[in-house]
DNA sequence: ACCTAAACGGACGGGGGCGTCCGTTACCGT
DNA sequence: ACGGTAACGGACGCCCCCGTCCGTTTAGGT
């Protein structure tokens, strides 16, 4: 008796849906998320319609794609909040992440943009956010984080380092370490911080423009 | 004898180009560059020959539409430079060109983005980001910023300012205050400061998608 | 009031991206 | 070896945007 449904997939499937999946990694990870599906399908050397076949649109594409980025995220975030320091931990996040965020430019649109049906990004997103917030909050207790700290303060660094990004210029690794170096030292708690204007409310970014 | 070349443009012919001008500002302004020609034709009551009859194509209404907006940066630096406390009138030129950056969407874009022929917004710029260098020297001098600042810092708080806007989010001038106001005491001379790591240099910003 | 040229705008062609259909290929179990 | 079926991919339709053409309208000088 075969089994009902098909679980496994045929050797040469397999095969296509990990280089299409390699070819999404590479150019979103390069160009960003506005390149054509049809880029992607070329690259991994198959048709439009074996593209759309694994990955039944763009933004499923784009989850699948970012499933192991999410994972290399959470793991700064753990290995940060492991940290003794909780200071030192928020930093290390903070640079880690703009880091990450930095090589690969796809990755930072994915996981700003909440489209609509992409629950693994977003739930990744949340659990990470949260995390944060824990870390930031024991930084704050240890005196070294300023205490008008907010966790919208992160996501507004985030999509700050993103504009970095958005355009394509060589050193975007270095120019986001110099501004994740400015970042650190605005949070830093200091005698001589005059207090910061008000905290916007940014809750979770809208969708991207993936609605062509 | 009537002039050969007809400077003067019919009435009609000169309500409607100012009329899709206000358009085109109103758009750009809320919705970015991305917003369609024809949306603008349509928002200013004329067919879109006309507004290509205007405006020959898209770079140039843009370059146009944004005149009054670079003189507005223009005031802003002077106003900084004319300052008599350089570290202040910095200050006071990093908040306004945020705000205002902050309040027009489609500024940012074009302000950030040298496409091909678009002498008039490259110049602006240039002008602009050469008064602030100035004016940086001084505030260094003065002793109330720090040493290891950069010019092209500026450009990079800039490009992340611009992706604080890149999500349509209401509160995005709050946002972009509060992020001026971090950016700024990163920036101030404080001696529990650690040095910041290189500076990048990110020279002019690549065009953006108007090639389509 | 009339006439001419300037100005208008609906309709068109071109290009590109998304997602789908269907005839063909090739894997895999027997 | 061979048959059945999963998987493939070229070609298609659809939509949106840019920029242009040409028949029609209207301003404004006489």
């Amino acid at each position: 008796m075969t089994d009902r449904l098909p679980h496994t997939l045929r050797s040469d499937a397999l095969d296509n849906r990990e280089r299409i999946l390699e070819a999404a990694r590479a150019l979103f990870s390069d160009d960003g998320l506005d390149v054509p599906m049809r880029e992607v399908a070329r690259r991994a050397g198959v048709g439009p319609a074996t593209l759309y076949r694994h990955f039944p649109n763009k933004q499923i594409l784009v989850a699948d794609a970012f499933a192991d980025q999410l994972d290399a995220c959470r793991a700064i975030v753990d290995e940060g909040c492991a940290d003794p320091d909780p200071w030192h931990g928020l930093c290390l996040v903070i640079e880690k992440i703009c880091e990450l965020h930095a090589r690969d430019r796809g990755f930072t649109e994915a996981f700003l943009s909440t489209y609509p049906g992409v629950k693994d990004v977003a739930a990744g997103r949340e659990y990470t956010v949260k995390a944060v917030a824990e870390l930031a909050q024991r930084a704050k207790e240890a005196g070294r984080l300023r205490s008008d700290f907010v966790l919208d303060d992160l996501v507004l660094i985030l999509m700050a380092n993103k504009g970095i990004h958005a355009a394509t210029t060589a050193a975007q690794v270095k120019a986001s370490r110099r501004f994740s170096g400015l970042v650190i030292q605005a949070f830093e708690a200091c005698p001589r911080h005059a207090p910061l204007p008000p905290a916007a409310r940014l809750a979770s970014a809208p969708p991207h423009g993936l609605s062509r």
